[in-house]
DNA sequence: GATGAATGAGTCTTCATTCAT
DNA sequence: AATGAATGAAGACTCATTCAT
């Protein structure tokens, strides 16, 4: 077979990887094994095994793209200059993340449960976990400082704090979707909204 | 050899139990191998075949006392007439479940990450989670009702939307404890009071 | 099954190195298939390996203990006080050799061959080869010093190149036998014999 | 493309056999890989396929040419009407062994450790190289019957046997140089020297 | 003729589970 | 009842070889 161009490699390289993650998300990253994904991608076991060096890089790459595909879709959101107040954003945000899940048996919000639990035995995984989150961090911190000067946040909150709590509900809502399978972005709204601007909360 | 007293069984089965909660915290559900429980507690492989039939049936067993585990320590909190306010009861909570998982290598919170995972592909398991939460999910909104009448939810607002923000926000922060590893209790605190009680969100 | 006791556990690891052992010689290191030794040896696979760690061990062991297999028969041989004549002694050395190797299928010329190509890749062995042989060669430098007090080698001599060409002819006897097999220990006598004691060489 | 020469296929089968003896040296003829030939060549697979039909073939190419590599080399000083004395000639071939070694990276003395070996398992090379070292072995008897004309060897010995010490005595060389590297030709000559014409060895 | 991507049979190794003692 | 040695099915991975381009 003729040499494969760059793009022809990385098409084979993303044709191995969306099957890993659809058996990911069906199975979990262990009960998978690798027949499982050879025979998703329709490939050989050579084949895939040329494109990754053991299950290991590919669960691993299957996490990391995971989770830079997520900063991809909120990336826009969270950076606006004009973000909307908390409870409109939690719904955008949650939104983003179900649009992205819909996407070819690829379901990210159980790849992200398979990720939170396996860098709890991975270190490497974790830092790199660590280092996209405290990103998403930062940037809700600069939304939270907007959000002061539009009295959607008391002035004399830290907004570290309520990056935090913003991370929380997105995380929250994520677990909740695929575990519960009880909510729906729109319910994240209501609820945050009524907790919010009602009387002061002592 | 003489029969073992009920009691005796019950010990020995605990004993298990938590070498197994300390394997998996450790390693997780797959990595961990029978033979670390086995040498965890202390025990034979006969011994510990003896009183659960297999690795799954010991690892449902570990989840789902886990769960319960964590509703007996939340039961005095979410069933009290007078709830504190939405931040504080968060705060609460949290604490409690930092306190809960102080003990001898037991980290619920890591606890949790499995389980959500596991949740995945394991309906059995999805159906008992759902019914715990379900429970603490009914509470919460029982407890939104009290706050609407002291003003620390709108009036107009849905109490189930309430609650699910709440339950997201002790998911959330049990995420962010165990992975980022960058909150406390307090942080939740300071940072849902900075969203609450401000001018209306819109 | 019970404990087993030590005696029982070298019983256990012997029938596996043995095992082992008639393999290699009849296959060689690499066309020998850990499941040719695990039937050869009658046991399960779980078994051979909870003896040895993988394959590599077993095949470092089997030749290491192969070499202190020669070293125990060629003691007597190298650490008498009053050794024969060089064609003698060499006959002698043969002979043992061909003894040892005649056990059960066990041919220590084969295993030696195997020895020493795979010296050729793996230094730990050939480093414990060098200690083995190094031996040899320091117990027949003092037989060569005998052996000058005899006549049987020039006073003018370097004892330590006499040993060597010593190890040379025993090496060159395995060889020979093994590969064209048209030798036999009292070959190596008498063309030995024929080639000393005549006219100076110089 | 252009058909190629006779001269050129010969040039590449010669590049593709130098490539195999060096990686065979280096790493043994089980550890060395298709791949790592074909990259030591500098070729593509299917370039080396259409010159050897497998890996095996390859192999007994290899150490079949090494074996008539040896021959010429040997050739002059076998041949030769007027023969040195026997420790003379000895180290005349372990020199001249020890020169076609250095050539490149092929070590005829490890190659030579790894057919001997491969023989005990392959009757087709092992009759090849019966062929050959006979071969030697008539041109020894051949110079131990001059020798003995000039009172090198007694003139009851037996041709035959003094013939199968000399060889003996390379392979000892060839083993010991390549294993302990302890022995250089000097060494040979010197000890055998001290060994011959000393007394009679009786 | 040449290429090198793809194949897939073949190996090593692990580990949950059993059961003879 | 308890033990822990033994089992063997299952899974990850390799690498000689092929063949479409």
């Amino acid at each position: 077979m003729a040499k494969l161009s760059e793009n022809q490699r990385l098409a084979r390289r993303s044709q191995i990887l969306n099957a890993g993650w659809r058996c990911f998300a069906r199975n979990g990253l262990y009960a998978t094994k690798m027949d499982d994904i050879i025979a998703e991608a329709g490939l050989s076991a050579g084949a895939v095994y040329s494109y990754f060096k053991n299950k290991d890089e590919l669960i691993e790459v299957a996490l990391i793209t995971s989770l830079s595909g997520l900063a991809e879709v909120l990336r826009p959101l969270l950076e606006q200059g004009q973000p909307p107040p908390p409870a409109q954003l939690l719904c955008d945000i949650a939104s983003a993340i179900e649009r992205f899940s819909q996407r070819d048996g690829f379901d990210l919000k159980r790849i992200a449960l398979l990720g939170w639990s396996e860098s709890q035995r991975d270190e490497k995984l974790r830092s790199i976990m660590i280092n996209a989150y405290s990103n998403f961090l930062k940037q809700l911190t600069a939304i939270a400082e907007v959000w002061k000067t539009k009295d959607c946040v008391k002035s004399s909150a830290d907004t570290d704090d309520v990056a935090k709590v913003i991370l929380s509900l997105i995380f929250g809502y994520v677990t909740q979707a695929a575990v519960i399978r009880n909510i729906e972005p729109a319910h994240m709204k209501r609820g945050l909204d009524g907790l919010t601007g009602a009387a002061p909360a002592g």
